[in-house]
RNA sequence: AGUCUCGUAGCUCAGCUGGUUAGAGCACUACACUGAUAAUGUAGGGGUCGGCGGUUCGAGUCCGCCCGAGACUACCA
């Protein structure tokens, strides 16, 4: 017996499936009975149980999880080993609020000890949630045996990619401009600089200041800085090499002084206004108008500009080296400014890295230990040596000042006749999201990776990707790598992977540790040296790491650089630390690398993606993934992005509850290409519930219905498919031809449209079309082998959606699946996801018969539409339709369907007009893809020649099969393959016509027909006395119907076919009688009895 | 600021390499059907395909610019 149901509830059929895989072992065994050397690698990109898991999880994980379930029903062996990221910033963070304490209070009012526990005891704090939801959601990941980047085994895989770095040379210390908030005394993160708020709106003084060129008269250099402060600092100026500059002869408006300055040609007319060649000094004013000028005195490209000296513009400092020159700079533009950029080599990246290039010194003083200090200090002041200025805060620090500092700068430069212009300037700019004040951009160490020498090996590896979309991984991506900046691989925190590397004080020795063992060796040797007891600490977090101290060659003692490995670093190192690689699995490791698939959020591009792809480049030489889908994200239904502040966040665990897992993987999938953004409704999971699973779900009892009153079972042999009817060998084609496409979407990982394409069978194929047509083959009689075809379609037609579903809709796949084995011919294995994708059938696919079918359709469909329009019920039958014909084919593929059409619409008979007549009235077109072409220009006047034709012409074509005509005097000549003729109207018929098919519908009704549409009336009314009164629908009944004029045509020539419609023994013509029932007919009121027999 | 994605009916989305009436589902309205029935069918309204320009005989589709939404990367002086 198949099971039937009261009604779908998708909830509980998670609950029960859930049960059923854990008490069978379903995971399991889904990846111990595949083969062992048909792997399919699947990496999971680790979360951290710091935070909740939100919906945007369970839509990454179901991408995730239908291609690991369609690998497998495809027989691959793919093992999920879970993983948990429990390191980095935000943990930090989040210890530190519940803390109440900021990072500088670490190692203060709380050990370093202390609190890393607590970031150890946090980071696993939702870890049950997130379990919980990895089960509700059906996402099959081996929770058992997760890597956890904080052990001991994963970081030491870490320290021994870092040490094949640093063998090939590819690490070094270096410094580098990053951002520093002086208020709160530490470097911030980009993470921290991408806060909301971070970005704010300020208004700072904008100077042009005067660079005076050495060896020339009055001859001055134009750059403009929006950070005074930095002038102090300058040692070059950059140049665009192929900007145009010109030299203009005016006066400083200031001081009046006669100057030539040189600019951008472009930004000349933002400081200029017209030409004076009289100008007089005292002409120049001081606001913020334009300035008039006297002439241009000289033409220039940056590159000839290149090389020219200048002298200091505020010489509180003497750098050592080269100093004061221009040089190119290929980030200078003229959107601003002057098209000339001041630099200061210890306050800006692009300085820093251009004046490095160029050989240009940096204007720095020795600090306390005489090591090169900037002119700010940490605090965010001007050092001493800055006379004018000393001690002062270069920016808003709250100091209560009568100017800023580059107000009082700006003043200094116009009375010493240095500044060309000042104004205000409004500008966003990044605050330290604790302390609410501006940020400097301040030189500090760090170690990096070269990550910029590989970068045409990994351009070139990551051409071999497949990224979906591939947009990501041309554009975003590709793009990114192209411009890859080193890796800055430091971070100065305290709960991460620490750094390996040991340094004397003077820098000159250092070490990079790769292994426990190594590091056990070196201590020895340290503790014999040194003469004290020291051994590896059972955490290899600080601050443990940090109390040891080593000895170089020479007998040097070298400490633990004392920064921590960026915690991206871990996730991207997951390939070979989550098998504890090389120092254990070595086999295992290789089998499993590179990965054939992996998935992420977009927002992963420049995250895990990179430090995948990144460390795998570098340390092997190799792509870590080889097929990579990054989903877009989950918003909102108004299109806004779901956050705590709005409110507007979905629930997983609750949408999950109320609606089933399925139902929401399905709704993620279906609606939009996990790519693009997904504008979340709950609305929509109750449409794919109602219309997908519900119409399934109803096609499923129907077939259970009936399968369990024919006791049927596919015991017998399958009816062979030339002996099945047209329709069953239409849905089996269409079935198969469903399956090679649901197939292919799945391997090219296109699961919208493999989930869109299953819908569309299963309404508009096999419940709107098959089901409704093939219901009386079901209900009709005893067992036939008409009757065991249509099961045996049926079933097969269920069976196959469920394991083309299964990937996406586990669940309820693995639920009809389960059930229908109740009747399987034979045994399958227990679940689905055991089971394999299904294989297309090429020998069933026949597509002159899904055309046919198509036609079938249509045809039926304008039928039903005349109908409506004279408003003749279906029930009533109707002699004839005509349908133009206008080739062979065409007669041929309707008449192979004709029976079903008829019956579908209650018509007679077909009748086919020939086209060779004059009853049909046609339209004739162009063919305009294959004539565009030919005809180019010409097109439109054919077109419209052709519109223009009368019938008369149109059949003269027909019969030439040629037609001419000429455009401006040239003759064009068609042939009839050019053309395309069809149908649009028979004169005098009740006519539809739909693109290019028409209809026309014999609406003349005899007696006889008037006859036989009673007989359905009654059919009709008599079944719904049969549900009204509860009868089985296999119960025998008993009519007596009252002898009315109306009904009686009807009842004398067609009884047997009421009695056989509605399982009536009898049907008795009778005197109104007590009991039974008024029907409302038509034609009037009639008296009847229904009664079981 | 740069890079990328997206913008088609009230809503969610199709629309392949350009081809002449721009489609589907939902929602709405009306009618029908009634042995799948909290299903189903038919019909209707609803679109300057974000805007402007270009290429072309022909543009939702290709190109340029702009506007809007979003993501990522960013001290452009």
């Amino acid at each position: 017996m198949f099971k039937e149901f009261k009604g779908l509830n998708l909830p509980q059929i998670d609950k029960e499936i859930l049960e059923y895989w854990d008490n069978s072992q379903i995971f399991q065994k889904s990846i111990d009975q595949r083969d062992a050397n048909q792997p399919f690698v699947f990496y999971e990109g680790p979360p951290s149980a710091n935070g909740m898991p939100g919906i945007h999880h369970v839509m990454a994980r179901a991408i995730k999880d239908i291609f690991c379930r369609f690998q497998t029903m495809k027989g691959k062996r793919v093992e999920r080993k879970g993983g948990w990221d429990t390191h980095g910033l935000p943990i930090e963070l989040s210890v530190e609020k519940e803390l109440g304490i900021t990072k500088e209070d670490i190692g203060k009012s709380i050990s370093v000890e202390e609190y890393n526990d607590k970031c150890r005891e946090t980071v696993m704090r939702y870890k049950d949630k997130w379990d919980a939801i990895t089960k509700q959601m059906g996402y099959w990941v081996d929770l058992e045996n997760p890597y956890v980047t904080y052990t001991n085994e994963y970081i030491e895989s870490v320290w021994w990619l870092i040490s094949q770095l640093y063998q090939k040379g590819l690490l070094y210390k270096g410094y580098t401009i990053q951002p520093y908030s002086p208020a709160a005394g530490t470097g911030l993160s980009s993470h921290e600089l991408n806060m909301p708020n971070a970005y704010q709106e300020i208004t700072d003084i904008s100077a042009v200041a005067q660079f005076k060129v050495k060896g020339e008269v009055n001859t001055f250099i134009l750059a403009w800085t929006t950070t005074p402060w930095t002038l102090p600092s300058n040692t070059a100026l950059a140049v665009g090499k192929d900007i145009r500059y010109i030299k203009v002869h005016t006066f400083n408006r200031y001081t009046k002084e006669e100057c030539f300055v040189i600019l951008a040609k472009d930004r000349f007319s933002s400081y200029f206004s017209e030409q004076q060649p009289d100008l007089q000094p005292d002409q120049m004013k001081a606001g913020n108008q334009p300035i008039p000028y006297i002439e241009i005195v000289g033409e220039y490209t940056g590159r000839e500009l290149e090389g020219i000296h200048y002298e200091q513009l505020l010489s509180y400092v003497i750098p050592e080296g080269k100093a004061f020159e221009v040089i190119l700079g290929d980030f200078v533009t003229t959107s601003d400014g002057t098209g000339i950029v001041h630099i200061s080599p210890t306050f800006g990246a692009d300085d820093f890295k251009v004046a490095k290039l160029n050989g240009i010194a940096a204007l720095t003083v020795p600090d306390v230990n005489g090591n090169p200090m900037p002119l700010v200090d940490k605090q965010g002041k001007f050092v001493s040596q800055v006379t004018d200025f000393a001690g002062r805060y270069v920016k808003d620090y709250g100091q209560k000042e009568e100017r800023s500092v580059d107000t009082d700068i700006t003043i200094k430069l116009k009375t010493e006749n240095k500044l060309f212009v000042s104004e205000k300037y409004v500008h966003s700019y990044p605050h330290c999201w604790r302390t609410d004040k501006p940020i400097l951009y301040y030189p500090l160490d760090s170690w990096f990776i070269k990550t910029s020498s590989l970068k045409e090996r990994m351009v070139q590896l990551n051409q071999t990707i497949n990224w979906k979309p591939a947009s990501t991984g041309e554009g975003r991506f590709g793009k990114w790598l192209e411009n890859l900046q080193d890796w800055n691989l430091s971070r100065s925190r305290y709960w991460g992977i620490p750094l390996p590397i040991w340094r004397s004080a003077d820098a000159k020795e250092e070490i990079c540790i790769q292994s426990i063992a190594q590091l056990k060796m070196e201590i020895d040797r340290a503790n014999v040296a040194l003469g004290i007891q020291q051994s590896v600490p059972a955490d290899l977090h600080r601050p443990y790491m940090d109390e040891i101290i080593l000895v170089s060659a020479n007998g040097e003692k070298l400490f633990r650089e004392l920064d921590l490995i960026d915690v991206w670093f871990d996730s991207g190192a997951m390939p070979y630390a989550q098998w504890h690689y090389p120092f254990e699995n070595k086999e295992k490791f290789e089998q499993n690398f590179p990965a054939d698939f992996i998935a992420e959020g977009v927002d992963q591009t420049r995250g895990w993606f990179y430090t995948l792809h990144a460390i795998g480049v570098m340390v092997f030489d190799s792509v870590a993934f080889k097929n990579v889908v990054s989903n877009g994200l989950v918003l909102d239904k108004n299109g806004q992005k779901m956050s705590k502040r709005l409110g507007n966040g979905i629930d997983p665990f609750s949408t999950i509850e109320k609606y089933g897992a399925d139902a929401t993987r399905w709704y993620m999938i279906s609606n939009a290409q996990p790519w693009d953004n997904l504008k979340f409704d709950l609305s929509g999971i109750e449409e794919v519930s109602r219309k997908f699973f519900g119409t399934l779900y109803n096609t499923y009892s129907f077939f259970a219905l009936y399968a369990n009153i024919d006791q049927f079972k596919w015991s017998s042999a399958e009816v062979p498919l030339e002996k099945r009817p047209e329709i069953d060998r239409w849905v089996l084609s269409e079935l198969n031809t469903l399956i090679h496409l649901v197939d292919t979407d799945y391997a090219t990982y296109e699961p919208t449209n493999a989930t869109r394409k299953i819908m569309e069978f299963v309404d508009e194929n096999l419940s709107n079309w098959y089901v409704r047509l093939c219901r009386r083959r079901f209900w009709k009689g005893e067992m036939s082998e008409d009757k065991l075809a249509a099961y045996q379609t049926l079933y097969t037609c269920l069976n196959v959606v469920s394991r083309l579903m299964a990937p996406v809709a586990p669940f309820f796949a693995d639920w009809l699946y389960r059930n229908l084995q109740e009747g399987a011919l034979e045994k399958g294995p227990e679940s689905i996801h055991l089971a394999l994708i299904p294989v297309s059938d090429s020998g069933i696919i026949d597509h002159a018969l899904e055309e046919r079918m198509a036609y079938a359709q249509r045809i039926s469909s304008l039928v039903l539409s005349l109908r409506k329009k004279e408003k003749l019920k279906v029930r009533q039958p109707l002699q004839k339709m005509l349908i133009p014909i206008l080739n062979d084919n065409f007669e041929k593929q309707v008449e192979g369907v004709k029976d079903l059409i008829l019956a579908e619409v209650n018509v007679k008979e077909i009748e086919y007009v020939s086209g060779a007549g004059n009853i049909i009235q046609k339209k004739v077109k162009p063919d305009f893809k294959s004539l565009g072409k030919k005809l180019g220009k010409n097109m439109k006047a054919v077109a419209d020649a052709l519109a223009s034709l009368s019938q008369e012409e149109i059949q003269q074509i027909e019969k030439s099969g040629s037609f001419e005509t000429s455009v401006s005097e040239e003759i064009i000549q068609l042939t009839r393959e050019e053309l395309d003729i069809v149908p649009v109207d028979i004169p005098g018929w009740l006519v539809a016509t739909d693109a290019g098919l028409t209809v026309a519908l014999d609406i003349q009704l005899s007696d006889e027909l008037i006859a036989e549409g009673m007989a359905r009336e009654l059919v009709n009314r008599i079944q719904n006395i049969r549900k009204s009164s509860d009868f089985n629908v296999t119960d025998k009944i008993a009519i007596q119907l009252e002898a009315l004029d109306f009904v009686k045509p009807a009842v004398e020539k067609y009884a047997s076919y009421i009695c056989s419609e509605t399982l009536a023994e009898k049907l008795d013509v009778v005197e109104k009688g007590d009991g039974g029932e008024m029907l409302d007919l038509p034609e009037g009121e009639i008296w009847i009895k229904v009664t079981l027999s």
